[in-house]
DNA sequence: GTCAGTTATGGTCACTTTGACCAAAACTAA
DNA sequence: TTAGTTTTGGTCAAAGTGACCATAACTGAC
């Protein structure tokens, strides 16, 4: 393909081998304080290297399908979930992630909303897991779900990707609760929604979240568009 | 890798290949103004498919080597440079990216100082254009030079990353221009001089520039680490 | 029906940040 | 010496932010 740097022992190697991962997250309440909190999913490995431990759903890039539908499929296949939001995380590609072989992955992270999350798929092999607490993963998988958090909260921060933890009406006092949740702080209720007001893609309905047990909160809507990927760009 | 003329079965049973390119960026002063504008390398395509195009360097990931490590040595063997900055941009792995195989390219972009970009190596199939009037490139090169575009003035206007197309030693005012030239606006030099006192990674020195026109500037240093990617994290 | 408890919502106030603009300092060139 | 230009320090009003207070509106206990 290029000229200058193919030359014939790189030829002979094999060469690396290319898989989809995902990084899932989704809403869940805590089991202590019943605050939501941030889970995702694992699959337990089968097979070495690394059987028994817990690692990020994933598999081989099959020949048909783009980086995002091979994640979106991964996603599917795994847990039954279809993402509300799903956007390219990272290439990894370090010599000896796999003792085996040399692998580059190319990791994608997703949100679902709770509607979707409740209804995903558990097994003996697939169960989800609270983000801050997670155990020893497979390969350099707990690299990469710390990265997807510092990601998500970078997101968070600026862009407007929360809505995406949620179902189509929410309270304010939701979204406070999933800032809260991944920015691991407590914000001001008027501040915060001072903020939120401002921005002119939540959209105020007249409708209002019935049976608490205190003044009913305004439910709103989210009018925005996800991203500014290169695989979102022309659907903007 | 594989030969174009492979049948359709050949061409499913094979894996999609793996290319690491890297869109390069450099400070050089436009022909017309003087001013300092973003100029980037490419290298015409001396086979199909789109043979006597210009693309971005490239080739394939040799099996010893990491990601960052491809990308830096496909740097240097294409215009001779040392990058200062190098970050992983994106995966690109679309169907029909080239014609004739399915190719899934991890791109990096890099910043390279102006010292070095005066020795960068330029050659019948070597030649540096302005980032802002490039004409039709191979494969989904025009795309991909847009997203790193769009990622550099998103960096620089959040993040410390401007410095790394300067020398060791600067003014204010080349800060500026940098800018300028990436944001395409000019910016008010009292009010940007401001912005930039009040952050602790540019040190004052005891030094100026001598043999201007004009008041000879201070010159500055920049003493902050680059990155958060994972590729650079364990150095933090 | 009344009242305590709790959340939703609106507001103030001091402080910081930002953009527009002014003016003096310091150098060169003529 | 003076005109011209850039550097550098400053003001001022507008906008945004964090801490905090107060009222509205609902539920559940009594």
């Amino acid at each position: 393909m290029y000229s200058s740097s193919a030359n014939v022992s790189e030829r002979q190697a094999a060469p690396p081998s290319l898989a989809i991962s995902t990084v899932i997250f989704a809403l869940r309440p805590s089991e202590s304080s019943g605050r939501p909190t941030l889970w995702l999913p694992l699959v337990r490995r089968i097979r070495e290297p690394f059987k028994g431990l817990w690692a990020l759903p994933g598999g081989p890039l099959s020949h048909a399908e783009s980086l995002q539908d091979a994640a979106s499929r991964n996603l599917r296949e795994t847990t039954g979930l279809a993402p509300s939001y799903l956007e390219q995380l990272y290439a990894f590609g370090g010599l000896h992630r796999s003792p085996t072989q040399r692998v580059v992955s190319i990791v994608y992270w997703a949100l679902v909303q709770p509607t979707e999350a409740a209804l995903a798929d558990e097994s003996e092999n697939v169960r989800w897991f609270r983000a801050d607490r997670l155990g020893e993963l497979a390969f350099d998988h707990n690299a990469i779900v710390d990265y997807a958090l510092w990601r998500l909260r970078n997101k968070l921060a600026y862009g407007s990707v929360a809505y995406h933890l949620l179902g189509e009406y929410f309270t304010l006092a939701q979204v406070r609760e999933v800032y809260e949740a991944v920015l691991d702080r407590e914000l001001d209720p008027a501040n915060f929604r001072r903020q939120l007001k401002s921005t002119p893609e939540i959209e105020e309905t007249g409708e209002f979240l019935q049976g608490g047990k205190h003044r009913p909160p305004r439910l709103y809507r989210f009018t925005g568009r996800p991203g500014l990927d290169p695989d979102n760009r022309s659907t903007v």
